[in-house]
DNA sequence: AATAAATTTTAATGTATTTTTCAGCGGGTT
DNA sequence: AACCCGCTGAAAAATACATTAAAATTTATT
């Protein structure tokens, strides 16, 4: 699950990058509107928390652009005053929740997860594909009943392929939701961790569930071979 | 169990602070209204006590502005004068209890504790796990009916996790609850206090109820492994 | 008030796990 | 067969966690 953090004060944004983080999510921070405008308009995010004071651009701006565009995600906003007048103006300009500052951790997960919930509803808590679980709550995959230990980037891995169970996920895809924008060279990265996926998720067991279409990229699903 | 007291005479808090120090609670004390605030929002206590006669901004407007965010902490409020209009608006911005300056610690106490104890259903005084057993009324811990000598912050940390045993707590959730904001930065002190506590709680016993969770945190339970 | 004891915190080191890179292999496609 | 693309195993790098000891701070004792 991705994350845009756009938010100038240092501490703050390393304070909340950190925290979601150690939530597993994958996070990107930037500290000025432009940048900000910049990420949340090019790669898919599944959420933004979005501070309205900021150099360069301004919060409010961005969130309107965004809606603009026709983009509809959760938006998260960090204000430092809460008076009415700015809350209706939020809103209206399409803000999904919004937090006063300071804040404490917990508040914004807490807002966060609800935001991420109610988003989609092909994120339910738990995703079945087969006889494969994916429980969102806990973090963790079962097969026929046994769990599996997964180390966090294989979770966020079947995580993302399973939220989008039955359609194919290209390498570029997957780097983008699962990974963070450090990764742009040439790597076999996906590769690897698909194999890594599969020792654990195919492998001892008959039915395969993870399925490669060459050239194109990935997909996991229950359907029988054509 | 975490309490914030908000006083502005420094020998009342310091009076306080000392006194429910020794019964072992983890107090911070602010001195003024700006910072009562601060600390309010950013951390999670499970009692606050708060002077309403304060220097920077009203204790009054702190307890509102506590509610309005929603959030259902016990508060107790002091006062100056006792007089019934004073009363009833503190009721109505949502005040548990008051008590009337000057007062004997004692009295304080047996608020405090009063308040504590009818808080939360979740915060029962006797939490279980497995043969280990944490009483929140004399804050002591026994497994296997023997009784286990903690320091305060052992004690704490215990707590916590107990709080939420079965589920995955990070180590940000952690020091935001266990220790105060200073500790944002880079330390692990955490991990040594796990270390401390599983000497005292798991070593000597060939079950161990605290788990690492690698990549996400720590977790107290009775579960067997899966 | 000085000293001792206990507790809390920092820091350093060691170890295990996870992430990433890399290079060779192999199978399907043209 | 030659090429491309993905597969795979293993080494290297990075990271997270464990453990210990020592320093700093707080608290108790004389």
């Amino acid at each position: 699950m991705r994350i845009l953090v756009v938010e100038d004060e240092r501490k703050v944004a390393e304070f909340v990058g950190r925290g979601l983080r150690d939530q597993r999510f994958a996070v990107d921070v930037v500290n000025d509107g432009q940048a900000g405008w910049e990420m949340a308009s090019t790669c898919n995010y599944d959420l933004v928390v979005l501070d309205l004071m900021l150099p360069g651009l301004n919060g409010l701006e961005i969130l309107k652009r965004i809606r603009r565009r026709g983009s509809q995600v959760p938006v998260l906003v960090l204000t430092a005053r809460a008076d009415t007048a700015e809350k209706v103006e939020n809103f209206e300009a399409g803000a999904d929740d919004y937090l006063t500052k300071p804040f404490a951790f917990d508040e914004l997960l807490v807002r966060v997860k609800a935001l991420l919930r109610r988003g989609s509803p092909d994120r339910a808590s738990l995703v079945r594909i087969g006889d494969l679980e994916i429980d969102r709550q806990k973090q963790q995959a079962r097969r026929a009943g046994k769990r599996i230990e997964l180390t966090p980037k294989e979770y966020s891995l079947l995580e993302y392929l399973s939220a989008n169970a039955g359609r194919v996920i290209s390498r570029t895809m997957i780097i983008e939701h699962v990974w963070d924008e450090s990764f742009q060279g040439l790597t076999n990265i996906v590769d690897v961790y698909v194999r890594h996926l599969r020792s654990k998720v195919d492998d001892p067991y008959p039915k395969k569930l993870i399925r490669t279409v060459r050239g194109v990229g990935y997909s996991i699903s229950n359907e029988a071979e054509t």
